[in-house]
DNA sequence: AGCAATTAAATTGTATCAAATTAAATTTCT
DNA sequence: AGAAATTTAATTTGATACAATTTAATTGCT
């Protein structure tokens, strides 16, 4: 028999399984604001600088600009955010939050806590899995 | 501050990230096989037991019939498995694995090994990080 | 200066995913 | 038995993801 070939026995199907199972768990706390998963994550950066290159929401997502590019086009037709042509260097586009995407942080601030309580870990426990979700995270970069 | 928003603080990110720079790291192996790997994971269920139901390959892979159906219809189409409706009871449809696929096993057989050593794991981290995933996934069932 | 290499976004094509709906079969209840 | 409820798949719809390509701008090299 081939154990490594046992679905059990591969760590990244946990992975992948437990991800999509925690992202849905988003989901009802997301629809009544009308946002998805994808533009949660963007707000959560923007919330915290305000402004960022396509780039750099790229690289903090770890999502490409072929995802994204539509999803902010998306958000700034809805009035969340502004996509501008730096001056500087045209190559890059400056996204920058609204006052409507600044608004949206308070009907957002109790999600993390919603959402935490519906996994159930401890903190010990918690704090594991985020270190060692980081570690692969790095371990496999490039 | 809202610590609790922000995008470091959050399990979901990493979790969501890592899963996806997994698989990825899965894609250069199953592409020379002309496998995905939604389709590599149907496989392992299907090498470990031969025939499922659809509801069955659901509920361990964590996927739904939405999900499922195209991709186990390309996978027949291709050669890969049989799709029956069961005399007993026709809402079931039963997949069966056929000789092509039995063979693809052999061809995938070094694949979890190779993608184990792009993770760079210890060998009690991988199974601390396993328990977890596990756990997570066990507490917010239904 | 001028060309090559690099970089940033956007575009295109393929493959997922999940939620909601539909349809058919089976089971349960009376 | 027959209606109602449940179950199983399939279908439809909307939103992602990523690879590969394209376009435009910038940088590096000579």
């Amino acid at each position: 028999m081939d154990e490594a070939l046992l679905l059990d026995n591969q760590l990244c199907f946990p992975l992948y399984a437990c991800a999509r199972r925690v992202v849905g768990k988003y989901t009802p706390f997301l629809k009544p604001l009308n946002l998805t998963y994808t533009q949660y994550i963007v707000f959560l950066v923007l919330w915290e600088q305000k402004t960022a290159s396509v780039r750099e929401l790229c690289r903090r997502l770890y999502l490409d600009s072929g995802t994204l590019t539509p999803v902010l086009k998306k958000m700034e037709s809805e009035g969340y955010l502004t996509r501008e042509r730096s001056a500087e260097d045209e190559r890059v586009v400056t996204v920058s939050l609204t006052e409507a995407g600044l608004a949206m942080k308070e009907k957002a601030r109790d999600i993390p806590m919603k959402v935490g309580a519906c996994l159930k870990l401890g903190e010990e426990e918690a704090k594991m899995l985020y270190m060692l979700l980081y570690q692969v995270l790095k371990e496999t970069e490039d």
